[in-house]
DNA sequence: TTGTAGGCGTTATCAA
DNA sequence: TTGATAACGCCTACAA
């Protein structure tokens, strides 16, 4: 159990009686070891609690399996899908992941993209929209999981952003309603989503929009929402760029005495877990995180088999889900 | 900008006219190094885009500054403030934060502390309960933190879980409440806060208390109000062992016509981002992950700097936080 | 099938 | 103040 110092590659072998490279050999799974001296090695790992050394095991081989995923915030929840499409099509691969935030280590290095450079990564996912221009080398493989601002020689893998705006409309048409509302930020998502949304309502309705410049918070949605009831009260139906404005949009309702859904229906975009609850019970648009992150990660795979590449978009096409605050006219 | 390999400590050696191992004492900021050489070396690095390899770093040096954080889950948002605590105390003393949850990378190492030992982290953080009997050597540094559960040799820092039933206690009295209820799961953290919120309680008003057992989730805390007030209908005010569970008494009692904080008033535990918003607006006892981590990420640097260091066991004074869900009666 | 030897990119220990 | 040179723990030809 409690060693000293862990245990070395010599150590095991002298224990086995035979050579380091012959421990290296079963420690990767080479067939061409005997069994028996396979068993005495596995053996010796075991009792002397052996397990390799990843700095030792990425110095001296040709590629360090890693792969850096950077996410904008650890706050947003959505990277926890994300992380579950990129575990099944890297992890499963052989390749480890390794998650850092914006702030995570900075100050040891410059920031978490110059730390999972100095860790030799093969490939880089970057979550969301890529703030700073981050000095990535053209030779790490870089993939772009979640945001629409696309850096040239990086593939981009993200939610149809458009096609979920002409979903919420097609949902709040279908259930009787003609006069709409938008509530949106100033963000590129946010400006596809409503793109989207009045394209497919089209002429078979008319759509009130507001716009608040800024972050996408619960209060800016209150504000939103406000505004745009008080310029268009006979509005049945309010569709927020994202759940969290939505929530805002909803506690706003409920101080003005409005009932959801009987006075006014309301969806936002994102699906997070917060819309899920029974007691939000919020229509929302599923951004299909988990095949975001595994159409990122099967991309980075292929990347970094063939650097050469050229760097394609994939949009993932999202999912309406029905709850409680959206009903019929 | 995009070299084919990364740049290694001879090439910048060779730029600069000078030897590896100036280079590498200019990387550690040695002070016994002329002020040209130093010049010359940062330049080379400049332009040579050169990064240290982390790998050869520890392979070489005798400590790997690196701390490995075990999560339980990334959905558990609780874990955030927990890093800016560990953030605070070990990556600004030159410590590097790798976190995992614990399904991360398992299949390439068994689980995350398999893969924390192979890259010979110097300390390990567990944050919250240590699920499965995890085999760390005792040669590992290690501390608890925000679990109750405590391991002989390992350090603990948790909230004060009694201490903040009785702030909710000592709240709901002060509301003039005299007929509580309480409802939890079944975990050493609910029964903690059940058991110093009854005594603070004594004898000055009734206490209803409904356990479910299994898992702390919105439909358990749905339920187990519904069992509470079916059994007790004077009930005022309710305490909720965590907010899911406030957030699923939430919802029932709106499915049942109650008023909250009118009819009945709710309060939850953990001051979860959920309670913070203003649409749920739930009265919640801040457990202070901040300073949680913190005090864990302190006391691991003192571990880390004397090993025979006895085991400590920290407690952190919760906030209550009070919000729109409870009411004087 | 197994062993020998060299090298991966640093740090660390001595000399100079 | 600087520069050789030996580790560090493992992989990878190459040889046996």
């Amino acid at each position: 159990m409690g060693a000293g110092k862990p245990a070395t590659i010599y150590d095991v072998a002298a224990r086995a009686g035979v050579s380091k490279s012959l421990v290296s050999l079963v420690l990767q799974r080479s067939p061409r070891v005997s069994q028996q001296r396979r068993e005495a090695v596995l053996k010796a790992i075991q009792e002397l609690d052996y397990r390799p050394s990843t700095a030792a095991v990425s110095l001296a081989g040709t590629r360090s399996r890693t792969i850096g995923v950077v996410l904008d915030d650890f706050r947003n929840q959505w990277f926890v899908d994300l992380l579950t499409g990129l575990r099944e099509a890297l992890q499963d691969q052989g390749h480890r992941l390794v998650v850092a935030d914006r702030f995570l280590n900075t100050g040891l290095d410059a920031s978490p993209v110059e730390g999972f450079l100095s860790m030799r990564v093969e490939g880089l996912v970057i979550a969301g929209e890529p703030d700073t221009d981050l000095a990535i080398p053209a030779s790490t493989p870089l993939v772009i999981a979640g945001g629409r601002l696309s850096i040239p020689r990086a593939d981009t893998v993200a939610n149809d952003d458009r096609a979920g705006g002409g979903m919420a409309a097609e949902h709040l048409l279908g259930l009787g309603h003609v006069r709409l509302g938008f509530i949106g930020a100033s963000s590129a998502a946010s400006a596809e989503r409503r793109s989207g949304f009045e394209a497919a309502v089209g002429a078979a309705a008319d759509v009130a929009v507001t716009i608040l410049p800024g972050e996408a918070t619960e209060d800016a949605g209150s504000r939103a929402v406000a505004q745009l009831l008080d310029d268009h009260p006979d509005v049945t139906a309010v569709f927020a760029a994202n759940d969290v404005m939505a929530l805002g949009a909803l506690s706003e309702l409920a101080a003005r005495g409005l009932r959801v859904p009987e006075d006014v229906s309301v969806m936002g975009y994102d699906d997070t877990p917060l819309a899920a609850t029974r007691y939000v019970g919020l229509t929302s648009i599923d951004d299909r995180s988990v095949e975001i992150g595994r159409g990122a990660g099967e991309r980075l795979l292929a990347r970094i088999a063939d650097p050469g590449l050229a760097a394609t978009e994939v949009l993932v096409e999202p999912r309406l889900v029905a709850r409680r605050t959206t009903a019929a006219r």
